[in-house]
DNA sequence: AAATCATTCATACGTCCGTCCGATTAGGGA
DNA sequence: TCCCTAATCGGACGGACGTATGAATGATTT
């Protein structure tokens, strides 16, 4: 029967995501897992062998989240312009958290990327899926030629607002710039692309 | 005879602070450092009683240096555009780093600023050098008013940058993206702020 | 009712960590 | 020369970590 069990290991997965987005990966132990989750200590290993493979799940996990939340926008939103807003909208609608723990793709991956090569890739792959997403609408947009690089640029942007309003817990930096991102974009589909 | 003492402080100090940048903070053991530094297990406790201490003495390391920096800078330019554009030449002249272990501050802030808030408090006084400085560079180009919001757009930008060479290893995008913030200064200096 | 197997637990192992100590060496002033 | 102290070492402490085991539990199937 494993109907109850892929509950349990559904709480898992997503309490040691909320940590390791929170504390950090190498800072979350075992112990905290179990208990944030409410599993006895020894069940975890029923479920999963390594602290890998913990995050290899917590990873997929977002990897099922963010596929949900794009083809959400594509249905939402008919205008390319409309959906590159939406993108955006993330920062202020999660201002509260990014200003705590920053972005959860980007502080995972940094921390990732420092000795962690194999499971960098994998979360990598969350970068990915937006790059494709934005490059899309950019597309979409008219600017076929250069969709990959804007993408990238937005990007960028919004991992650089990430970074500073978390290091500064400025709340007020990081809605001021999401507003400057907004008027670029504008800018973007008027035609006006002198400064992009 | 405390000549001998110091030498050897400093090679912990560079050793820990190297290690801190490319394995992370929380990565790196004190076996580490004393192995990097050549100095036997238990000295280093002559010297720090916690690894904490380390970290403090890494920062200020860091932060005398970023001073001498950017006063070798104000020595070196005359004017504040010259300035600005030896500022982001850090890009391309630590591409190589930034690739393999990210910005400097950037990933330091990050990794403490997930429940490590005393020390991330220090570290974020290196981000504030910079934006001090930075700002200082804006007000003599002529934007007074505007000074500090266009350091810390600038700050986030090579955030951004860096984060996603980071990321992805990728210093095409690193210089490409380099070359147009460069644009975009000559762009202020020439009083065109349109897109600022 | 018995057999089966997924799932739940408490507990323990070995390792490495940060920390600390005690003994030893070395070098300059008296 | 002797002495005092700065500095150097090797080693060991308790604890937490990731990992692992095996017995107990409980539901389903036959």
């Amino acid at each position: 029967m494993p109907r109850k069990s892929e509950r349990t290991r559904q709480r898992i997965v997503e309490a040691a995501n909320r940590l390791f987005y929170h504390k950090g990966y190498n800072q979350t132990s075992f112990s905290d897992v179990v208990e944030a989750a409410g599993v006895p200590r020894g069940n975890i290993y029923y479920y999963f062998k390594t602290k890998d493979e913990i995050l290899e799940a917590a990873i997929k996990y977002r990897t099922e989240r963010i596929a949900q939340m794009l083809e959400g926008w594509n249905g939402s939103y008919r205008t390319p312009i409309e959906r590159l807003h939406r993108f955006i909208d993330i920062l202020s609608n999660s201002a509260d958290a990014i200003m705590r723990y920053g972005c959860p793709m980007g502080t995972l991956n940094t921390e990732l990327g420092k000795g962690q090569g194999e499971l960098q890739e994998q979360a990598e792959n969350l970068f990915k899926m937006f790059e494709s997403w934005l490059s899309d609408q950019f597309a979409e947009l008219g600017y076929a030629g250069r969709a990959r690089e804007l993408a990238l640029r937005l990007m960028a942007q919004g991992q650089g607002i990430s970074t500073m309003s978390h290091v500064h817990s400025d709340a007020g930096f990081l809605l001021r710039e999401k507003e400057h991102l907004s008027r670029w974009l504008d800018q973007l589909a008027e035609g006006n692309d002198d400064c992009a």
